[in-house]
DNA sequence: TTTACTGCAAAGGGTTTGCAACATG
DNA sequence: CATGTTGCAAACCCTTTGCAGTAAA
């Protein structure tokens, strides 16, 4: 495994990379230096991948280690699973890791997947009729999600 | 194909036959005894099916038809497909023909899904949402997708 | 009687896994 | 050095597809 050092963009990656050894020192786990050219790839596009597209990223990094290490850093929380289709699954960094919630407009056509926010307020309300739900389902809520689905600018034209 | 006849539980499950040969028709496509079986276990059922659970209630239905027939019926706009994991898919009648709007409990553990309704005004709020966010990306909205991620009531003790 | 549909079995395709070699702490 | 990790290739598993036979309009 050769990994390209990876220009840091933003102050904040560096202190990603902290808070993702950490985590995952926690989970029993290391940071190697693929699992952190994951990170970059992830930091550094700031949008929701799919596995093609990381290894576009990182040439050199074996398919199978990049799905191993992205199951990882699910499990050590570091990395949100997407999937949103029957082809590939996206992945982002965790919200927890960005500091900013967020939802996705995922294009039927062909399938890409952005980011997007909603206001406060709206979130709230999500979250209170969540906890009413979870109550009369009896069912533990860890996390909403909202999705628009429908056509990218690119494809509905 | 033998497709045992299925009690009628709903009145309105004629109409929804009615419907669905219509749809089928419209897009130049037959309504025979297979997918009709189809339209009557998750008209029977009136929750998020997998193809295994479908085929279970009918086991003389070839498991290539049921996909197959699931794939016309999700173009006829009979049928909603839900992908929530790398497991198996999900399918439910449309909102069109149920006339309920519902979003979906995910358990993250069994992956069973799970409908539920939130109040109207948290639904315009989101569609209200929605319309900003797509005029702001350039993006042609069809649907909103509101779920619930967490553990169901079986696995969460 | 024409054309769509069915069933079987085989192929597809994204993801996972076994295993031996290799890094990391 | 003891264990977790990597890379390769093969296996997995849900889903789709080719094809010959069948049934719907």
């Amino acid at each position: 495994m050769k990994i390209e050092a990876r220009k840091i963009q933003f102050g904040a990656v560096k202190n990603v990379h902290d808070e993702v050894s950490t985590l995952l020192r926690s989970a029993g786990q290391r940071y190697t230096g693929s699992r952190r050219a994951v990170v970059d790839v992830l930091a550094d596009e700031g949008r929701p991948m799919t596995l093609p597209e990381i290894l576009a990223r990182q040439p050199d990094l074996a398919q199978s280690s990049a799905y191993r290490n992205l199951a990882e850093l699910e499990q050590a929380g570091v990395v949100r699973r997407i999937i949103t289709s029957d082809e590939h699954s996206h992945f982002e960094l965790a919200e927890d890791l960005t500091g900013h919630h967020h939802h996705h407009l995922i294009c039927r056509d062909c399938g890409a997947v952005t980011d997007f926010a909603v206001p406060a307020d709206l979130e709230k309300q999500i979250d209170r009729s969540a906890s009413a739900v979870a109550r009369k389902y009896g069912f533990v809520v860890d996390a909403h999600r909202l999705d628009l689905v429908g056509r990218c600018m690119d494809c509905s034209r």
